[in-house]
DNA sequence: CCTCAATGTGGAACCGGTTACACATATAAA
DNA sequence: TTTATATGTGTAACCGGTTCCACATTGAGG
């Protein structure tokens, strides 16, 4: 690999003329100039990005931690986010830290160690130690932390909306799913579902989950029905569990929507391709990602944020898990 | 940040021996060691991963790059080999090529200038000059490269298993689609349905797609059924159109697997939660990933491979969308 | 008691960039 | 003509580690 040493040879000139032709600083002379670029191309010179990194004591890399690029929520906002990092010439080093407070530190120390100059984490414990005192801007994403960046979309808010349209649509024996108890969006979508439905005095049952992943989903499907057979409505805390819960209640001989509503939350690519096609509470994914990006590139250049906290609206997604309302007037 | 001067001064000795403790090389005197282990605890120091990959010329960083995160078989590849690195203290440069010739040249830049010691790679043209004259170890995932490091399932054996299976279950109108020309694997699939069921006289369909994503799989589907309305077998290029073609299949009002047979490709997660469950052939892509991780590190350290090119089985993962084979004696 | 190998430690060069500073020259203003 | 300023370039220190080499010191063997 050449160096800029030998690109300064090849050219005839110092190295800190290259270094400055490489970074358009300072003076160069035009001819100087042509010499120069003439041996980078002739050497197939790059510059190493590790010196760079070690003098500036910045990198070009960010560091993207998120639960588990298994649920096909997170690839939607890895891409947003990458895409908007690629655009703006940033890397990424990608993590899953599967919610376990020791795979974050470790990842948080690779970053650090790495000169990330950035860093997009969806974790619950924005304010625990480790990112307190990490020195690098952090954008929390699809979580949120006061007054500390992040974007997020309106969990709670979501949760209302699937109980709203489920009461709107009829059911009465509404079972909430209650997602994993660690996972903030997950509870603040429970949280606003059984708010509503409180509030509303309509009677629902809820059925408690330990995490997302596809091989469990089967099984609270299965005990869902177990427990509560007469269901007519379920709200569930993600599209995986309510694909379960589809799947589970069509292999019972439930008629959906008819005999049962179904809503989920996300609305994953798949979620269209399902029959019958889930209702879902839509989150931006994509859009969330390449605002966190966004975001993140902002502060890194310290430009000044009108907005900190960036909050990306959830939409009903009204497909065939759920029976149409009745038009009124 | 703490930096090694500052360790040792604080323990009252040189950088060199803390170089020593911290590596665990050369001679140190047990006190020695103790003191020095005293200053990085009470100075949290953590060595500068920079510093060490510049002098060094490698760094603890390998480079992974799929064509797209979004379609479901790649995560599943990607936790694999993450998995797998975390453990051996392997960190992640992670990117999207998109299947575009660019882009993969930009990672592999990028991947170049960090210093990675090695990288995993789906590519479509592993003998690319950006892959031949690449002087870091890579092992090619998901594709063949001859006699180059790959991890990769039997594609046409896969496609052969298709065909085979749904003759042996009576369709006799069968549609082979044909996946994405510029993807290898996808092609070689196509090639061994179509052998089988040219040597077996089975008359057969194609329809071509260009492309794997969610938005256009729907187009494939509607496409097939207007063209071939009479199909009562579609043999799909992976389990996101396949899982198109039922929706699309139910939608017309078609019995699964009555009317009409579908197998599919991958065996993504979500595959076995349709209501009715996909028959697939399984590529077991998390094993697939931690084995490529695995190859790539035995050859980062140097370790003699018996065996460079590795293949996974592909196996047929009888679900719904087909009916059963009839037993025979 | 002498010699040599094993043990223990530090100084300084090195990795490949960036940049502060010194120095020269050309040009414009006084 | 003198002086201030803009332009152009090179030398060397620096970023934070690792390692070569030189230089003790210690202990075993002769």
């Amino acid at each position: 690999m050449a160096t800029i040493r030998d690109v300064a040879k090849h050219a005839g000139v110092s190295v800190a003329t290259v270094s400055r032709v490489l970074n358009e600083t300072g003076y160069v002379h035009e001819d100087t100039r042509k010499k120069v670029e003439t041996a980078i191309r002739e050497l197939h010179y790059t510059p190493n990005e590790v010196a760079r990194s070690l003098y500036k004591r910045k990198s070009r890399l960010i560091g993207l931690l998120l639960p588990d690029i298994t649920n096909p929520f997170f690839p939607e906002l890895a891409r947003g986010v990458e895409d908007e990092m690629q655009e703006n010439d940033f890397r990424i080093i990608f993590g899953n830290s599967d919610e376990n407070m020791n795979k974050e530190k470790e990842y948080i120390q690779t970053f650090e160690q790495n000169n990330v100059v950035g860093v997009i984490a969806s974790t619950n414990h924005p304010d625990s130690d480790t990112y307190r005192k990490l020195r690098i801007p952090v954008v929390f994403l699809d979580r949120t932390a006061d007054n500390r960046p992040s974007v997020y979309a309106d969990g709670r808010e979501g949760g209302k909306i699937a109980a709203h349209e489920m009461i709107a649509r009829g059911s009465r024996q509404i079972t909430v799913m209650q997602g994993p108890k660690h996972i903030r969006p997950a509870q603040d979508r429970y949280q606003g579902a059984v708010d509503v439905l409180s509030e509303q005095g309509v009677p629902f049952n809820v059925i408690m989950t330990s995490s997302f992943s596809f091989t469990e989903a089967g099984i609270w499907a299965k005990e869902l029905f177990e427990q509560h057979p007469y269901t007519d409505g379920v709200i569930a805390s993600n599209d995986i569990v309510a694909t379960a819960v589809l799947h589970e209640a069509l292999r019972l001989g439930k008629k959906v929507p008819e005999d049962l509503q179904i809503i989920g939350f996300d609305d994953i690519p798949l979620s269209s391709l399902l029959t019958p096609s889930l209702t879902t509470i839509r989150q931006p994914a994509y859009d969330m990602g390449r605002t966190a990006a966004r975001l993140l590139i902002r502060i890194i250049e310290n430009e000044n944020i009108d907005q900190n906290t960036i909050q990306l609206p959830v939409t009903f997604t009204e497909r065939e898990t759920t029976r149409k309302v009745e038009q009124h007037g």
